[in-house]
DNA sequence: GCCAACGTTGGC
DNA sequence: GCCAACGTTGGC
């Protein structure tokens, strides 16, 4: 299995909005690093949800229900999207500060190159973001 | 509001 | 095919 971050901002769809919506399509990807990263995806794959803007934080794990399939949203040009299903919050989230201040966590793609909006994560980062939201 | 980083576009 | 100019994103 592998893990992923996908990136956006609260005021064009936030982590309370997949909550409420179960699952959603997650299209509009125009980047060709994020459209390898979508194509690797597979399903059951866990998938942590960051905030970008106002909160800048990890808020949330959601997961691959349908691997990469043509975006509908997309008028010309080859481009994908996944289906994402909410799984559950995290207890305390994680933001930014936090991540780049662990040195556990200096080589996450989100300190890196934080424009990148579909982003591969390790497991051992994923297990420490799970650590660290524990509190 | 500013600026750095990155991607894209267009002229040569 | 290179590179300058521009637009966008996102952190501060």
């Amino acid at each position: 299995m592998n893990h992923w971050l996908a990136k956006s901002e609260p005021e064009t769809y936030s982590w309370s909005q997949l909550v409420q919506d179960g699952q959603t399509a997650w299209t509009g990807v125009r980047n060709f690093q994020a459209r390898i990263n979508l194509r690797a995806m597979k399903v059951g794959d866990q998938v942590l949800f960051y905030h970008s803007g106002e909160t800048k934080d990890i808020v949330g794990i959601a997961k691959v229900v349908k691997a990469a399939y043509p975006d509908p949203t997309a008028k010309e040009g080859d481009w994908v999207c996944v289906d994402l299903a909410a799984v559950k919050p995290l207890p305390n989230p994680v933001i930014l500060a936090t991540v780049k201040a662990d040195k556990a966590l200096k080589d996450m793609v989100l300190v890196n190159n934080s424009r990148l909006s579909v982003q591969p994560v390790t497991k051992a980062q994923f297990d420490h973001v799970l650590k660290l939201a524990a509190g």
